[in-house]
DNA sequence: GCAATTCGGGTTAGCGCTTACTCTTGATTT
DNA sequence: AAATCAAGAGTAAGCGCTAACCCGAATTGC
């Protein structure tokens, strides 16, 4: 068997609590017996078991994070931060993708529960999440990420970790104004998303503080992705008057809208300009290289999972941390001199 | 406090051994008791403490996965396949990126082998892995991913499940010729990486079987991505005869080529074909649609894992698993006419 | 009809730690 | 010099389960 504390005890001469109070560094130890106990332990290789540890300390180090899907390209980077930031406090991550499914939520977090996490991030959940919450319980701390859930009793509040997504409809909608586009329509993902509805409300704030309006909007039907990017351009672009600049929701509805052009015979971005949302990292492989929205995703990551271990250790934490976004500019739009 | 097993017990009216045979269905238990106990199960809504019940039965049902990184496209695929097959199973993954450093992933696997994981999935493990050997040692259930171990004592092997890589590229290079093709160039991430190599002898076979030669081969040197790709293919082009078709490693390898070639003023797919490999879903982003050869990823995490959960559970399991590859036809490889 | 099983369940000893509490000394206070 | 106290270490009670073992009663075999 593995070596255990006991033998530590026995081969320093010391008694387990000992032992125990060097390893936690807590308790009154001169420092004579606290070099012996490491000598020992150095030459015994000796490991704390931590599930025995996480019996009586209530801790188990670990959380465990509730995604819809790896595969979406918003996640990879997003994860890598709060997997970086965990290990960098000795936690470790429990990864959970769950479709969307209520159901899977709730098996997951049961779950969760059942092997002791620490606590939990919920990204991007469902719109409705009252048995989410339910299920949560307020003894589990928890942090949401990239959404903010409103309890309709306000019972119970978790804080959330956003990105501004008003403002990134905003500075889009702004640069494209700026490079002399008047004419500018918007593919958006889904009415129903509450980044999409943000990102149009800035997009529209933008507008209107050029005294402009909306050209014309297209929203994703079945397909939230390249296809439906593909078919809403399509719509966009067969209309009467068909705009020069798109502002899509999100890169990969972008990149069908470019599709979508270029088979109706456009230039990109000489007929038509594009900018995207996400700046994932298909922006620089696409032609013309995508401008985009840049989300912070990394540090979405890394501060969702600081602001839970905050929580854990029962510091006060923030109740919404709202990060920046930014522009970043490639050559996907065009200016436009002629009036 | 949450309910327990001792809870239990005393509404029941039964011992807590037999709330445990019950909830394991071990032993004998007559169904009135069984009923009588589930029933307050469910009543006070008990979940058994998984950290209590790995202490005693040695199994946590998690599972530990190194990988290089999520960021890279190849791996969310591969994931999910994984962690859907350890859902079906009750098993949990516990993430871990290493950035192939050689420190983090012994960090790592000390880390897991502390919390107790039931055994270790490591994906694309570095070249020289004795020292990852070592610290593995022989009691922790390990499948390797999209590599092979060799240990050069023979002392341990992990089974591995990979990717016919060699067929991977004899299938390529075979389209390519099939298609009129004979200048064909291979454009290689590094000689230094096993897959790699595969890929480049199975070309190299398929240019045999047509009494062809490698046009020309052109490796990545600093960036294995798509900068490194684009500066690969440069060089390539740039060579007195250039190739009428080029071989990518990769398919970011190959977008990287796609656009030096436009660069250069060729037309992709008239003046110069390319074909890719992994098949990701940037393929059909891109103009042309790449074609590529098909990477069974998400089937590939799942056969891993329930290698894996076979090898914890006694079970005799493959020492190598191969998965078969295929070509996935677009628009960026053209058929030649003339001779 | 009596020994041998089988059935249905209970007792109890841990798993490897943490932690509240206790105890012994030697130093400090008054 | 008696009382007080802090430092340094040990004792022991769990944490919530599992599993080996035990035991009486019912069933079986011959």
């Amino acid at each position: 068997m593995a070596v255990t504390i006991y033998d530590i005890a026995r081969e320093a001469n010391v008694s387990i609590a000992t032992v125990s109070k060097v390893i936690n560094n807590s308790g009154r130890i001169s420092s004579p017996t606290r070099d012996r106990v490491h000598k020992v332990i150095d030459e015994l290789d000796y490991r704390p078991n931590l599930l025995a540890s996480a019996m009586t300390s209530k801790r188990t180090y670990t959380a465990g994070i509730l995604i819809p899907d790896i595969g979406n390209p918003f996640y990879p980077d997003v994860i890598r931060g709060v997997e970086d930031f965990a290990r960098q406090n000795n936690y470790s991550v429990l990864l959970c993708n769950t479709d969307d499914n209520l159901e899977k939520q709730l098996e997951y977090v049961e779950l969760l529960k059942q092997k002791s996490v620490d606590g939990i991030i919920v990204a991007a959940v469902a719109a409705s999440p009252e048995r989410l919450i339910e299920t949560l319980g307020d003894s589990l701390p928890t942090v949401v990420l990239a959404r903010r859930i409103k309890d309709p009793n306000q019972q119970i509040t978790f804080p959330s970790v956003v990105v501004d997504n008003f403002r990134g409809g905003y500075l889009a909608t702004k640069h494209l104004i700026e490079n002399g586009h008047s004419k500018i329509s918007l593919l958006g993902e889904s009415l129903h998303i509450e980044s999409s509805q943000e990102r149009m409300r800035g997009c529209i704030q933008a507008l209107e503080e050029h005294f402009l309006a909306l050209h014309s909007v297209e929203f994703c039907t079945r397909n939230l992705g390249f296809e439906g990017g593909y078919n809403a351009t399509i719509n966009l672009l067969k209309k009467t008057s068909p705009p020069t600049a798109i502002f899509a929701d999100t890169d990969l509805l972008a990149f069908g809208g470019m599709k979508a052009a270029k088979e109706l015979g456009y230039r990109v971005p000489d007929d038509i300009s594009f900018i995207g949302f996400d700046n994932t990292a298909l922006c620089t492989i696409v032609d013309p290289p995508l401008s985009s929205i840049a989300q912070p995703m990394y540090e979405l990551g890394q501060r969702t999972m600081e602001i839970l271990i905050g929580k854990i250790s029962g510091l006060s934490v923030p109740e919404l941390t709202v990060l920046d976004i930014s522009l970043v500019e490639r050559q996907s739009v065009k200016r436009i001199t002629d009036v």
